[in-house]
DNA sequence: GGCTAAGTGTAAATTAGCCGACATTTTGCT
DNA sequence: AGCAAAATGTCGGCTAATTTACACTTAGCC
């Protein structure tokens, strides 16, 4: 890849906005780039040097696979996310791979180690990140204290809201995201059987709460949800 | 407190053992220091400063109220343990307060701002507390993950062995647990009721996987559950 | 010692939502 | 265009687990 560019990718994310640009081009520690299209499978497996990687286009999901064979979507990560090892520790139990779910995605990483001496020599980055990881934390807290004491329909609402939130274009009260999720994706996600998620996607429709198709949902009035 | 004391406590915490004495010292960052007693409940308030708390004996659990008056326990603390914004991220929304559990614990507290400024100023314990709540997401995510997929009776029977293996003793393949937890405290620990809850836990007795009471659980063979 | 509140035991009624089993629709591919 | 595969729609039976309801036991306190 072109060596500005690298740099730029990297200065353009908020966590190391604290960092100069002559700094940023001290670092270069971009070392890989990657483009990939709808469906493609991205394995970051634990054969390979543990890195850290940087989602600049299109959205993946994080699928695992437990012992049984079943999928779980273990996080949705959008465009400027972080995703891999941010907790620094690696990790070789557990099978993880990406899918994904945009059209295309742009995807670049770090090794691991670089990052760290990165953020040895940079204690202002180090609190960002600590912060960063912080934050990642606690939405996830959150999520997962939605999905265990709330009942499914509860649990389809507040994950609209969420994503209406992060990605949806609002009018009004007026929300349209785009839908790049199967109806089975959204079952998973909210941690129900597809035909649970079907029946209340049909049912909010019916009730004038949301148009869903296969490429856009618009929530008619997000303050009702 | 004698200042001496303060070093110590600080000292003992694997998070701090990269620091020497004489750093540990400078840093006099420990502003607080609290004993109470069984069943007291402690607020760290969103009216006060933020801080960060140590655990330094007994148990505490770490409850949420909800809107509806709801008690969820979000965490159970154990000696060693930090707890509060460990996120460095100050929350103002939700309610929580910790109730002590043991018959009596020890927390000390410093300010969320020197613990900032101590760790700009030390990126090699930045870069330690990062992995430090990485490794405490790790884990809060895989109990979330049990919590989610298993049935209850596989959830108890996970919550047992882990609750073993952090604070068990063991003797052969049986384990010895103290039980600071009432059956309602597990049910709500295990996201389901406390009749459920109950009626597993004799279920197990009956068919000679444990002895339980209310001061101590005696799982027969840790390597059957 | 006796009272009260907290904790534990048990059972029946009810229910959310999973599962299996399809039909139908849409998409992508050659 | 035509085919296969993926995605969506719909239905009842089934089951784990919540809820409601109440009896019993233990712990703490005056």
């Amino acid at each position: 890849m072109y060596e500005e560019l690298k740099y730029w990718y990297l200065r353009d994310h908020k966590l190391f906005r604290t960092l100069s640009f002559s700094q940023i081009k001290q670092l270069c520690i971009i070392t890989g780039f990657k483009k990939a299209s709808k469906g493609e499978i991205i394995y970051f497996s634990s054969s390979d040097v543990p890195r850290i990687f940087l989602l600049k286009k299109g959205n993946i999901k994080i699928v695992a696979l437990d012992s049984n064979g079943n999928e779980t979507i273990k996080d949705i990560i959008q465009k400027g996310d972080l995703f891999g090892e941010l907790t620094l520790e690696t990790d070789n139990k557990n099978e993880e791979y990406a899918k994904v779910l945009s059209d295309d995605v742009a995807i670049c990483s770090f090794l691991m180690s670089d990052f760290e001496d990165l953020l040895l020599r940079n204690p202002t980055l180090a609190l960002s990140y600590t912060k960063f990881v912080g934050l990642k934390m606690k939405r996830i807290k959150n999520n997962y204290a939605n999905l265990i004491s709330k009942d499914a329909k509860t649990r389809l609402y507040q994950f609209l809201k969420d994503w209406a939130e992060q990605e949806g274009v609002r009018e009004g009260n007026s929300v349209a995201i785009e839908n790049y999720l199967t109806q089975n994706d959204i079952a998973q996600i909210i941690c129900t059987s597809r035909q649970t998620a079907t029946q209340l996607l049909n049912e909010m429709e019916t009730n004038q709460l949301l148009n869903y198709n296969r490429k856009e949902i618009i929530i008619r009035d997000i303050t009702k949800l």
